[in-house]
DNA sequence: AGCACGCCGACT
DNA sequence: GTCGGCGTGCTC
């Protein structure tokens, strides 16, 4: 897709274009665009630059940054449009091992290459020229409305403004004929803004020179001057260097200090470039076990044997939870970084594993770049810089982070490789751990995908010979998985006189047996995990006359009722709507809450452990930067007893004190009409039971549930993945799901419900008539969730074994079909991980 | 994406 | 005869 062929192939080979540099008159560049081409530019006087450098190009009417992909292919004469700039003078922004990736990339998903190369990189590098326009006169004639709107608008926010923000203040397209026409009148000034080229940025630091100086020395160096030896002693606590603003400020040493010892030769000023990292503020803890136990020694010396294997396969490391995946990463990376290479570390979402990441950051220190999505742009930009220059040799961060610009890549890592965090959900769709297989192929490097509970993928892969086991088997605690109690919800609890009906006993929310375990961790003082897959207080609210539950207007889900913030939302598009007093549809006053939510469980579990201290850690308790840290830190210090939240609870956390984990009703998600509901029951089941019998205190699990004969619970609660694993792949041969095959979800939207019907059926035509071999169709249908923000949407499935035949299916479907009608969009999902 | 062009119905 | 809304296709 990038620049044709011939790049693609000069890139594999490592040779160089096809045409001399010096002969290249014209060159090919991909831009940030929706588009599946790319454009051809004149050079003029700049030579050809290297592969994946950025230039900056005038585009329309305004000036764009974009990626050289090649030299210009051949075009029929027409006029073409100059480069305006070269950037990227220490080398391109794109080396070749990454633009050979993206390239992979955009052809395997059908996305454009011009976005693929953006989500390659931090988002400075990429910016797009501003429009401003100013008052510079009077109008001379009669204006139209439409003109006297813009004037109003300038005038009312004063000084110069945006083009874009006045086009959206406007309304209704585009304002550009209006501002040409006042700037030809002399009314206005158009300014454009050049992007920036993002320069790091810089602060004075004074760096002392001198270290462990005598304090006889420092007696007669600093006899007459007490402030010098106090400014010294700041800095040798602050470490040796400080921030010139620190110390003239919280110092409050002046300037004429710094100058004294400058003259006496014991520090220097310098600039220095400044490297901003939010998670410097976050504690680094020691890892727990820093000696291997044999098994991990073993896993360990295996997958360093490796790094000396020029084509090494994959390494899919299932090890239970708390058999110590990370210090086997730790040590890894460790042998990586002494061979002089680098590493890559993926984690599902960064900000959920606070403790993961500072067992790398206590072991690794500055050699380690955490990248956040809490990053400002120039943090994000000073980190993409340090990995760029091999300042720094390892990055640790979410599915992004697969395209750190490392050198001599010896590893990445996958944690959590089963995570549906990993794929991308807007183009390119990518999916991180499959880029890291493809990306450590290429680079001779090995790849480590682990879990406690493998994807399916992954796990086929192996019986399939094209990755490589390895197994942790083993608590590092010594201990054993923690026994799981099932609590049947349909059975009226024990000792009770006459059998309950069903709704009784599931309207309690906790059993008996688990608010008597929860009592005992509270006498006990241990820590309690409770989980609950579903946010809110109860799912929906429901007339008990008529039985008409309260949609979202714009999606075809149930709105659900917040009870603190007192309305009723919609978990897909956020849309608000006031609590009703009665039905809308029949008047009725008898309204039910229905279904249940973490909010109505903390109620319950407040009013009933009334000493208890209780938090919850849900997505409407943690829209903070970094309330997930503050509240894990509370749970780390022993300040909650009961932690409550949805799956972001499940994943990571390791805390000895916890000693009971309880499931609220672990059916939450299995019905969802998706291929991979049942896996994704197991795998949540398996974690957040893996929460608990991490200290030497052991730990214990319960499980409540309506159908505790489904083979996902009972075998997520008998710890045995192996069984769950065949089980399931037994399932998906008929119909045939993946691993068996690969798949294709295509999603046709639209505002109109016939028109979204109509398009996805005329789609799904065109693809059977051109691409009918090999390829076995499902659909159309609407949707799973057929209505979402506002939108009508159809889907159908591509099944196929082959995978260039769905490559050329994705194609053609992204770039190539033509839809009729208003605003319809074809979305082409390559391998989803889910179906709604 | 963002824009222009051209078609069509509605209004002067 | 003119305006504006919307569908379509191009950007180098």
């Amino acid at each position: 897709l990038i620049g044709g062929e011939t790049v693609g192939k000069a890139l594999k080979g490592g040779l160089p274009p096809p045409v001399m540099p010096s002969e290249a008159t014209t060159v090919e560049i991909a831009l940030p665009l929706p588009v599946a081409n790319t454009f051809t530019y004149a050079l003029g006087e700049f030579d050809l630059p290297a592969l994946g450098t950025r230039v900056r190009v005038p585009f329309g009417r305004k000036e764009r940054i974009g990626w050289v992909v090649g030299p210009g292919r051949p075009g029929e004469g027409r006029r073409l449009r100059k480069v305006l700039a070269v950037l990227d003078p220490q080398g391109p922004a794109v080396t070749a091992e990454i633009l050979e990736l993206c390239t992979w990339i955009a052809n395997y998903y059908a996305a454009p290459p011009g976005l693929t190369l953006r989500a390659a990189l931090p988002a400075l590098l990429t910016d797009v020229s501003t429009d401003r326009v100013r008052i510079v006169g009077r109008p001379r004639d009669e204006l139209r409305p439409r003109e006297r709107a813009l004037l109003d608008a300038i005038e009312r926010r004063g000084g110069a403004q945006r083009v874009a923000t006045l086009r959206n203040l406007l309304g209704k397209g585009s304002i550009w004929p209006e501002v040409d026409r006042l700037v030809r009148e002399g009314v206005l000034v158009l300014e454009t803004e050049v992007p920036k080229d993002a320069r790091p940025a810089t602060r004075r630091v004074v760096r002392l020179t001198v270290e462990g100086l005598p304090l006889g020395e420092r007696d007669t160096l600093f006899s007459r001057a007490p402030r010098q030896r106090d400014a010294f002693e700041w800095i040798e606590t602050a470490g040796g260097s400080a921030a010139l603003a620190d110390l003239l400020g919280e110092g409050e040493f002046s300037r004429s200090v710094v100058s004294g010892l400058e003259q006496k030769g014991v520090a220097v000023v310098a600039d220095e470039e400044q490297f901003r990292d939010p998670f410097r503020s976050i504690p680094v803890e020691a890892g727990p076990a820093l000696v291997s136990t044999p098994q991990q020694a073993e896993v360990i010396r295996r997958l360093v044997s490796a790094l000396d294997d020029p084509a090494p396969r994959p390494f899919l490391l299932h090890g239970i939870t708390g058999s110590g995946k990370t210090h086997v990463y730790v040590e890894l990376l460790a042998a990586v970084l002494e061979r002089g290479r680098t590493g890559i570390v993926l984690v599902p979402e960064i900000s959920l594993t606070p403790q993961t990441v500072g067992r790398f950051r206590a072991r690794f220190g500055d050699r380690i770049a955490v990248l956040h999505s809490g990053l400002s742009d120039g943090e994000r930009y000073d980190a993409w810089r340090s990995l760029r220059t091999g300042e720094r040799q390892v990055a640790i961060g979410a599915r992004s982070a697969v395209f750190a610009p490392l050198t001599d890549l010896g590893v990445i890592i996958v944690d959590e490789e089963h995570e549906g965090t990993y794929k991308q959900s807007e183009a390119p769709r990518y999916h991180a751990r499959d880029v890291a297989v493809v990306r450590t192929r290429a680079a001779g490097a090995i790849c480590v995908l682990g879990s406690a509970t493998p994807s399916l993928e992954s796990w086929s892969n192996v019986a399939a010979g094209k990755f490589v086991k390895l197994e942790l088997t083993d608590r590092v605690s010594g201990g054993a998985l923690p026994p799981v109690q099932v609590i049947d919800l349909r059975v009226p609890p024990p000792g009770a006189g006459r059998p309950a009906p069903p709704a009784a006993r599931s309207g309690r929310i906790l059993s008996p047996e688990l608010e008597r375990a929860i009592e005992t961790r509270l006498d006990r003082r241990e820590q309690t995990i409770l989980l609950l897959n579903r946010r809110g207080y109860s799912s929906f609210v429901q007339c008990g006359s008529c039985g008409d539950v309260a949609p979202c207007p714009h999606c075809s889900i149930s709105l659900t009722f917040h009870r603190r913030l007192k309305v009723l939302l919609c978990h897909h598009c956020r849309h608000r709507a006031p609590v009703p007093d009665r039905c809308v549809q029949c008047g009725s006053a008898e309204l039910n809450y229905r279904g249940l939510g973490t909010e109505q469980v903390e109620r319950v579990v407040v009013e009933r452990f009334t000493d208890a201290r209780v938090a919850r850690m849900d997505v409407d308790t943690t829209s903070g930067r970094w309330t997930h840290h503050e509240i894990l830190g509370r749970v780390g210090r022993g300040e909650i007893d009961i932690l409550l939240g949805t799956q972001m609870i499940a994943k990571g956390l390791d805390f000895p004190n916890v000693t009971l984990v309880g499931v609220i009703n672990a059916d939450v998600g299995l019905h969802l009409p998706d291929f991979r509901a049942s896996e994704r029951t197991f795998q949540l089941l398996a974690q957040v039971a893996g929460r608990t019998g991490r200290g030497p205190k052991g730990g214990e699990v319960i499980v409540q549930t309506a159908v505790p004969t489904h083979y996902a619970i009972e075998m997520a609660t008998r710890h045995d993945y192996p069984a769950f694993a065949a089980r399931e792949l037994a399932e998906r041969k008929e119909p045939a799901y993946p691993p068996h095959l690969r798949l294709l979800n295509v999603i046709v939207s639209s505002p109109d419900e016939e028109t979204a019907a109509r398009e996805a059926e005329s789609a799904l035509r065109s693809a059977r008539s051109l691409h009918g071999q090999g390829i076995v169709y499902l659909g159309p249908a609407p949707a799973p969730i057929e209505r979402l923000h506002g939108r009508w949407r159809w889907h159908f499935l591509a099944r196929s074994r082959s995978v260039s035949r769905l490559g050329a299916l994705a194609s053609f479907l992204a770039f190539d079909h033509r839809t009729v009608g208003s605003d319809v969009r074809v979305v082409v999902d390559r391998d989803p991980v889910a179906l709604l």
